[in-house]
DNA sequence: GTCTATACTGAGATAGAC
DNA sequence: GTCTATCTCAGTATAGAC
């Protein structure tokens, strides 16, 4: 199962493109060419496209455990880890005003198109969901985790969404300052060292 | 100009596929299946799939006017008229839990084709965007107006995308009433009717 | 206006040489 | 492992009969 340098380049460079164009409108030439390799030579680690797919969402959830695990280790407090969530927006914002958000944008094409995988997608969301949560119950709001956790992804999703319409400047931050105001009132105290207006 | 009834019916359900599985997704046969008409008289209509797009999109913005202006009417106050926006995530949300918002899925999917229409689609936010804002502003609210908008934006937006991925009945009306508190700062003490917890 | 027939392209996928 | 050649099918688009 380790993969080798092609199966780890085909799948980084679908990655890319499957984010860059969508799922459906990036081909196999699409990702042949640009990881410079032969049609031919793809079947030889994927037996169909499905297979690249699955193989990209793996990938993705890898990343996104690891990202979740380097917040985890780099936020002093459970508010500072919550708020590395919400600067992904100012952190991404380049590529989310040109392609949307990686996991939104996924999720509502696999929807779309009734894709098996769909539910595999899903599984990104789940892990942001849960790893916000798990944030909000150290700070001591064990009933309404959840629901503050699915309030935040409400908003990031949201925020990427009208950016990718409205690639306005102003319009980030601010939204970005009126996520971590709103988490100011299940923090005890702190304030975003970021987000002064 | 005046569509007749072949056309108008083409453009209806064309309007709905590219509603239900993107645009891209949706074929000619799709589409000539559906209107129960041959593939070739399709080109009497439209020369290209292009155009199609471009007059699913009129017509959507003729849909979003025409309903806005009834929102306008039918809104006692302009707060009740900008929860008459709030409200379709409920009015509509059969059909977001499956193929999301149709103004936000067909924006980011025109985006990552980088789709010359693209502007044009992005009209559709601008209307509810502007029509917000107004509201807004008749509230008293003049300099903040668009700024409020936006962020109604973002909470629809995000909402949509979120229950698309997690079709919970919970998490929605949640987060409607979330919406609708919000708005209460902006009142003048009305609050809504429809949201009482 | 609507149809059938057909051209052309690019897609996913397979076979087999090297 | 990587390639070329090839197959099949679905897609867009056109021509022309009715």
């Amino acid at each position: 199962m380790q993969p080798n340098g092609t199966r780890r380049r085909i799948i980084e460079t679908a990655n890319m493109l499957f984010y860059q164009h969508g799922f459906d409108a990036t081909s196999f030439t699409d990702i042949a060419d640009a990881v410079d390799i032969s049609r031919g030579n793809f079947y030889y680690y994927f037996k169909a496209k499905d297979e690249i797919l699955d193989a990209v969402i793996e990938a993705r959830l890898a990343d996104t455990r690891a990202m979740l695990a380097a917040w985890e280790a780099d936020g002093a407090t459970p508010a500072a880890r919550i708020r590395s969530f919400i600067h992904i927006l100012i952190a991404n914002k380049s590529k989310i005003k040109r392609y949307g958000c990686p996991v939104g944008t996924l999720t509502t094409e696999l929807a779309k198109l009734n894709h098996a995988s769909r539910r595999d997608a899903r599984a990104l969301f789940t892990l942001f969901r849960d790893w916000l949560a798990a944030q909000f119950r150290a700070l001591g709001h064990e009933t309404e985790a959840d629901a503050l956790a699915m309030h935040l992804l409400v908003r990031s999703q949201g925020v990427a969404t009208v950016m990718n319409a409205f690639p306005d400047e102003t319009f980030i931050r601010r939204e970005v300052a009126a996520a971590c105001a709103w988490l100011d009132d299940y923090t005890h105290g702190e304030t975003c060292p970021d987000c002064r207006a």
